[in-house]
RNA sequence: CGGGGCGUGGCGCAGUCUGGUAGCGCACCUCGUUUGGGACGAGGGGGUCGGAGGUUCGAAUCCUCUCGCCCCGACCA
């Protein structure tokens, strides 16, 4: 999955790349559905940019520094508000051009005192960031929405329940800053919450992201949801039954604070009266590199791995039970090669060995389907179709499994 | 940054107290027997013991310095 290379550095191996990468996919499709553009700014940035904005001394020890063979001060970006606050007004000059919503997905760096929990906390560490820009407060507030209601169906999507919960938003005040927290036995710190906002199935919920969104964010915000510090115990006694405790991950940060880059960058249009308008601004983070750590940590057994489909490297594993033996090749490189050509993820072990290490393999590098075919299968004309998550498994016949897994 | 711990074949560890030239399990390679749920036997390869300096006839082991990593706390996506 992925290896140390430093503290809280890690090189992500081959099958864990993959699922990486089919989660960068998946949040990235997210933000594009809302109407984010994507864009890549660069990892290493002049610290002029900071001062600029006046974080470069306000940031601290967590901000890695670098000199050039210049001597100038550069840093790698622990984020990307002053770059991509540049570029916005750089290019927007009249109201037409908002509201606007950029993203991307970059790698960071943030020094940590203590880095821990492997790719969960990282000093290195991937993560989708979207900005918006807005003429107005109540602009910013429909992007903030929109962001929020993305964010609900991404960790859908990963199987995650994931519980927006009040976060501190600083001097901005109100109830513009959310952060995503999925319950995990692992996770970090202890959190709290209605009952409700872990039972709904949002997934499945069909929401117009171009309508008013307002009533759907007050129906989650009037619930009490709380992270460690933010707990209010005479609010959780009121609760009662409907009360849940559990440890949390965050995986998401959402938050609205209006003109503090807009005014430093000159992040500036010319309103329909001529006037000038300065962008009202937000920024919507998920550490994606954290998000996979989370995921295994959420959804797992005492074999291995599950992977959601929607992130999992492989859509299948293809076990050959018995290498070497002319029919188990054939029908075993016949179906492989079909997968491939109809665009479906698989892994083909076709390792000599035993049945049992095969299995276990599989289980635990967790792939969302397993298709088994030996030589009770070959002659009887039937593969065994396995299903990781519920254990379940099927005889039938290749062509069936192919179209179940091409469905 | 405070407190604790650990660096010995690819991985996990023993050996360090009480100095005598490195061992175990797994993995790996070869051959044979096995073969639908983590096989067995025989043989084999691989480590200047994190690094530097010192003490000593002799250092994985003792001393000094240094680097790295892990865990607990305060802090963060």
């Amino acid at each position: 999955m992925s290896r140390q290379s430093g503290g809280g550095i890690y090189a992500w191996l081959p099958r864990g790349f993959r699922g990486r990468k089919k989660s960068e996919q998946m949040v990235g499709g997210k933000q594009a559905a809302i109407g984010a553009r994507e864009l890549r700014v660069p990892t290493s940035q002049p610290a002029a940019l900071w001062r600029q904005s006046e974080r470069y001394d306000a940031y601290g020890p967590e901000m890695l520094r670098i000199t050039d063979r210049h001597d100038r001060d550069m840093l790698y970006g622990p984020t990307n508000e002053e770059q991509i606050t540049e570029i916005f007004s750089d290019a927007a000059k009249s109201y037409r051009d908002l509201p606007r919503m950029l993203y991307h997905i970059q790698w960071k760096f943030r020094d940590e005192v203590r880095p821990r929990f492997g790719v969960m906390r990282g000093r290195e560490f991937l993560m989708k960031d979207a900005y918006s820009f807005d003429a107005d407060f109540e602009g910013a507030k429909r992007s903030y929405n929109k962001q929020f209601v993305a964010y609900l169906k991404t960790f859908a999507r990963l199987g995650l329940t994931a519980i927006p919960m009040k976060a501190d938003s600083g001097p901005i005040g109100g109830d513009m800053s959310h952060e995503f927290v999925i319950l995990a036995e692992t996770g970090e710190s202890e959190v709290a919450c209605h009952k409700d906002l872990i039972e709904a199935d949002w997934e499945n919920t069909e929401i117009d992201t171009e309508g008013d969104l307002q009533p759907f964010v007050d129906s989650f915000t009037e619930k009490y949801a709380a992270t460690d510090e933010e707990r209010d115990p005479d609010a959780e006694m009121a609760l009662g039954d409907d009360l849940v405790v559990a440890r949390g991950i965050e995986v998401g940060h959402i938050f609205h604070f209006g003109t503090k880059y807009s005014k430093a960058f000159n992040a500036v249009v010319t309103g329909p009266d001529g006037a000038e308008i300065t962008a009202e601004m937000g920024s919507y983070g998920i550490g994606v590199s954290r998000l996979v750590g989370g995921i295994i940590e959420a959804s797992h057994d005492d074999n291995g791995i599950i992977w959601p489909e929607a992130v999992a490297p492989f859509k299948v594993g293809l076990i050959n039970l018995k290498t070497g033996d002319e029919g188990c090749d054939g029908a075993c490189e016949d179906l492989y090669g079909k997968l491939q050509d109809a665009g479906i993820d698989a892994l083909y072990d076709d390792r000599e060995g035993r049945a049992g290490v095969k299995f276990a393999d599989m289980d635990l590098i967790g792939l969302p389907w397993q298709v088994v075919i030996g030589p009770k299968g070959v002659s009887g004309g039937f593969v065994e179709m396995k299903n990781r998550a519920t254990g379940e498994r099927q005889e039938i016949s290749a062509e069936a499994a192919l179209a179940q897994l091409t469905a």
